[in-house]
DNA sequence: TCTTGATTTAGACTCGATCTAGAAGTATAC
DNA sequence: GTATACTTCTAGATCGAGTCTAAATCAAGA
């Protein structure tokens, strides 16, 4: 089976007719590591199916997070971040370059079903600071200095 | 010292000039739980104030986040919330009602200084679900049915 | 083929957040 | 006190992520 006949298959299973535009935004988002933004990936698919609507990828990304075959992130201010979902990990946030990077999650038990009467349905660790790259470039332009 | 001074020596302590704006703001959060966003914040204080602008709150809003004094959370995908630092706990964010809830953090230790060479500056932890408030809403609903 | 329901499109619209130019306020030097 | 420089605040325009709507298109079964 194909990566395509892959992601079909993936989509049936969740109850939802794999439409290209669907097929289009798993392949991207299965091919990228970036956890773009839903304008980042309706820009992305653009290229190749000029006619799609920014109404359809945010309908798809969100039917997709809702079965949860991605994650949407909100771990930038500015906009949603979407992860093709693999294994539970936590996330970094960049507050210069607002790179989001992958990080290996601290340690956590096994989620408890409830907590003060509250189901619980999904737990994100969010990481803030300054990335390898930037502080990289930061010390650079201290020593130019 | 009243709770005003003991705001205003706060602020100076940050490097900020108490004005009347900035001290209705952190005392709107100072006595409130529920989180509020933004807009809220501003549609609070123009009550007192009518003709404080919407740049001012926001503008204290981030001055105040960059000074630690609050902290911005970004767990809701509709706008950012802010809380009054207190001590290091995490948030429940009901899915049917939006509201945020406190909760206690579940046992980390303390946090490295760095991971994957990015430097680290702080951490939130976020868990999403059902609160018991709409949980029991729901179970009603279906009794009714 | 026809009918019905699901999906997509194009573009208007909403609203949280930012930006800008000018007014008002504050602090320091004289 | 008053002048000057600097900071803060205001009002309103603007930006941009995300939503909504009505019409067009597509898929699947009778």
């Amino acid at each position: 089976m194909n990566p395509d006949e892959e992601r079909s298959a993936r989509l049936r299973k969740l109850g939802l007719i794999p439409t290209i535009q669907r097929l289009a935004v798993l392949e991207y988002l299965d091919e990228t590591d970036e956890h773009p933004t839903a304008e980042k990936i309706y820009a992305a698919i653009r290229e190749r199916f000029p006619t799609i609507s920014r109404a359809t990828v945010y309908n798809t990304l969100d039917l997709l997070t809702k079965s949860e075959a991605i994650v949407r992130l909100t771990i930038d201010p500015a906009a949603s971040r979407y992860d093709a979902v693999d294994s539970a990990h936590a996330h970094f946030f960049c507050r210069i370059c607002h790179k989001v990077y992958d990080i290996a999650l601290p340690e956590i038990g096994p989620l408890p079903s409830e907590i003060d009467g509250h189901k619980i349905e999904a737990v994100q660790t969010y990481v803030y600071g300054i990335c390898a790259e930037c502080r990289n470039k930061l010390r650079k332009e201290e020593d130019d200095a």
